[in-house]
DNA sequence: GATGAATGAGGTTTCATTCAT
DNA sequence: GATGAATGAAACCTCATTCAT
C-alpha cells in the first residue's frame, strides 16, 4: 500500500495552523451535511482563505474530502493502534478496543460520520478505492496480526480463518461506532435495545459484546 | 409501528404495470447515483411519464426515494421472514438466513445499495426516522423473537441479552450484505480476505460466519 | 356600460349552492394569496368539483378571478348604493358612507383585498379594462350624481368640478378601505397615526375625515 | 427607523455603471410584468451579467425587487423633500408638490408602478414590512412636520389632527400618482373625469385638487 | 354533465471551478 | 502566494389547461 496524498504540494507549504483550520472546518462541514451538500466555498470562507487559494491546495472538492477523511482516520487509528501493540491477550485487547471505541466515538463523532459518509459514496472512483485501501489495510493488519499471534500461541480456537474472523470483528466494531454517532444507526440501536444510545449503560453493551466475541473466538478450544 | 405510505393516493390508482416501472427505474437511479445525484426528471422520463404526473404520485423527491426503499426492503424482508417463521433451531435458521443473504444480495443488489444509501443520509428528517423505524422494527422483531424462543427452549446460553445479541447478529448480516453489493464494502472485503467477493468461495465465508455466530450463542451453554 | 359576464353559460345552469361555494372558495384563495399565487386546481378541489368542470364553468383562471371580483363588488356596492339613494344631504350621506366602509371593510375584508389585487394587476387586458369600467362606473355615478344634486340645490360650493371632486372623494374612501384590510396600507396607517388600525378609535378617524371632506365641499360657499 | 439594505456587500463593490444597469433593467422588468411574472434570469441577461453573479449581489428575487423599489422611491422622495424643506406656506408647498407629482409620475412612471406593486403584495413578509416602514416613514414625516409647522403658525385650522390630515393628504397624492401611471387607476380616472389622463388638462386637475385640499385645511380658520 | 389523469414549459436557486489580477 | 468575481449548467417543483372517457 502506498501512502497517497490527496492535496497539492502547496498545502504542505501552508502553515500548520492553516492546515489544521481548513481540515477542521472541512470535517465539520462534510460530517454535518454529507459530501454532496457540503459547500467548498463555505469551507474556504470559514477557514479564512479565498476559494482561489483553496484550489491551489486541493484540485477538487473530492480531494479535500479525502484529505479530511484521512486526517480523521489517522487520529482514530493511532488510538486503536496503541492498544493493539500491547502484549495483552486477544480478548483483553478486544475489551480495551471496545472501550476505546465507545469513548472515542463520542469524542470524535465527526470523524465517524465522515467514515460513514465515504462508506456509502457512489461511483467508486479510483481515488475512493485508494482511500478504502489505505484505511482498511491499516485496520485489517491490526486485527489479522493480532489474531494470527493468538492463533500461534493457542489462545484461540484453531479452526478459525484469521482473515475472516478479523473481518467479522471489524464488522461488529464498525457498526458499534456508527451506532454511537450516525443518525440512522442510532435509531436502529434504539429499536433493538429499547434505549437511546446516549442513555444506555455502556458497561452492559461492552459486557455483552465481549461475551459474543469471546465465545466466538474460544469455542471448542482445546484447554 | 404504523405502516406509513410515502406516495400519494394517485399512485395507488395508477396501473400496477406503471407502479412497477416507476419503482424499478427509481431504484436503479437511486442505487447507482445515490440520493443527491439521482435525477427525478430522468426517472420520470425513463418511466414513460411526465414530470408533472410524477409529482402527482409523489410529493417530493424524498417521498419517491422512500417508496423505492420500502419496496426493496419489503421484498427482502419477506424472504427473511419465511425463513425465520419455520420450526428450525436458531442456528439452522441462521445458516439459512446467511445463505439467503448471499444469494439475494447478488440478485437484489440495488435494494441493498439503497439501504446503504439511506443508512448514511444526513439531516435525518422525521420521515427518514419513520422509515428507519419501519425497516428495523420488522427485522429486529424477527431476530429478537427467534432468540427469545431459543432462550426459552434452552437452545442457547442463558446469560445472553436477547436484544443486544440480536443487534450484534444483525450487524454481522448487514455488513455481509453490504460486502456483497456496495463498492466501499466490497473493497474492504477484498482487503481482509484477499479475494474479490465475486470470486470468493461463498461456502467458506458462510462456514466461518456460522462458526463465529454459533459459538457466540452456544458458549458455556449447559449440556 | 354593458353588464359583462365572465363565466360560461354552464355556470349559470349550475345550482345556486354550487355557484356560491365556488365563488366563496375563490374569493378566499385569491384574496389570501393574490392572483398569481392562487391555484385554480385547489379552488376546484375545495369547492368539491373537478377541475374539468371548473373549466366548463370558466374559460380561464382570469375569468374565474373576474367573476369573484364582480361578486364581491356587487355586494359591497349594494350597501353603498342604499345609502346614497336616500334623501340626505351630501355630507350626511358622506358620513353614513364612511361609517359603512369602516364596518364593511372589516366584515368583507376579502372583497377589499381582491379589489386591491385587481387594482394593481399588470398587463391590463381588455377584460381587466371592462372590469374596471364596470366597477368604477357604478361607483362614480353614485358620487357624481350625488354631488351634482347637491350642486343644483346649492348645498355645496359652486366652483367645484363635480367629476373631479367625486374622484377625490372616491380616492379617500378607497384608501380608507385598504387601510382597514390590506397589509401594506395597514402598516402605512400605523405609521401615520401611530396606532394599529385594529386598535384605533374609529370615531376619531371618521370625525377627522368628515372635517376634511366637509370643508373641501363647503369652503367659500355662499350662505 | 434603520436604513436597511437588501443587497449583499458584493453589489456595493460592483461598479456604479453595473449597479445602475441592473437596477434599471430590474425596475423595467418588475414594473411592466409585476413581481410574480418578472424573470430574474432575464434581468441578469439584459444587465449583461450571469445569473450566478446576480445571486452574488442579491440573495433572492425578493431582495432584488426590494432594492429596485428603494432606489425608485429614494429618487422620488428627494424631489418631494426639496419642496417641503422650503419656507413656503403649506398650501404653496402643496401646490408645488402636486405639480411635481404630475411631472414626475410621467417621467418616472416605472417607479410608481413598482410602488403600486408592492402596496398590493400578498403575504407581507418581515422584509416587506421593513420596506413599507422605510418608505412611509420618510413620506409621513414630511407631511406631518409641515402640517405641524403650519399649525404652530396658525396657518391652518386649529381643530385638525395633523397625523390624520397628513394621512388623508398622502392618500390623495398617492392616488393621483397611480392615476398617472397604473393601468387600473388610469381607467378609473377616465371614468370619473371622462378624459384619458394623457389628454387631460393637468391645470384643471391641479386647480381642483388644490381647492379640495385648501378648503380642508383652511375651513373655519380664525382670520 | 362530470371526471381527473396527464402534460411540460418555465422559473428560482446552487455551487464547483476558472482565471485575470 | 493570494484574491474573489464570474460562470452557467442543472435540478426541483408548480400549475394552467386539455381531453379521453
Amino acid at each position: 500500500m502506498i501512502e497517497k496524498q490527496y492535496y497539492k504540494d502547496a498545502f504542505e507549504r501552508a502553515g500548520e495552523e492553516r492546515q489544521k483550520k481548513i481540515l477542521e472546518v472541512g470535517i465539520e462541514e462534510f460530517s454535518s451535511k454529507g459530501y454532496e451538500n457540503a459547500n467548498i466555498n463555505i469551507i474556504a470562507q470559514k477557514s479564512g482563505i479565498s476559494i482561489g487559494l483553496m484550489y491551489k491546495y486541493f484540485s477538487t472538492k473530492e480531494d479535500l474530502f479525502l484529505t479530511c477523511i484521512k486526517r480523521g482516520m489517522d487520529i482514530l487509528e493511532k488510538a486503536l493502534y496503541n492498544i493493539m501493540i500491547s502484549d495483552d491477550k486477544l480478548l483483553v485487547k478486544a475489551e480495551k478496543m471496545i472501550r476505546t471505541i465507545c469513548i472515542h466515538s463520542k469524542k470524535y463523532s465527526n470523524y465517524i460520520k465522515m467514515y460513514n459518509e465515504i462508506s456509502s459514496a457512489k461511483g467508486s472512483t479510483e481515488k475512493m478505492k485508494l482511500m478504502a485501501e489505505e484505511i482498511e489495510t491499516k485496520r485489517s493488519s491490526i486485527y489479522i496480526t493480532s489474531i494470527g499471534q493468538a492463533l500461534a500461541k493457542g489462545d484461540v480456537r484453531s479452526d478459525l480463518d484469521p482473515r475472516l474472523f478479523a473481518f467479522f470483528l471489524d464488522n461488529l466494531l464498525t457498526e458499534l461506532q456508527f451506532s454511537y454517532t450516525c443518525d440512522y444507526y442510532r435509531e436502529k440501536f434504539k429499536i433493538y435495545t429499547g434505549v437511546d444510545v446516549n442513555e444506555t449503560d455502556d458497561e452492559q453493551v461492552i459486557l455483552q459484546l465481549l461475551k459474543f466475541i469471546e465465545s466466538a473466538f474460544s469455542f471448542g478450544k482445546e484447554e
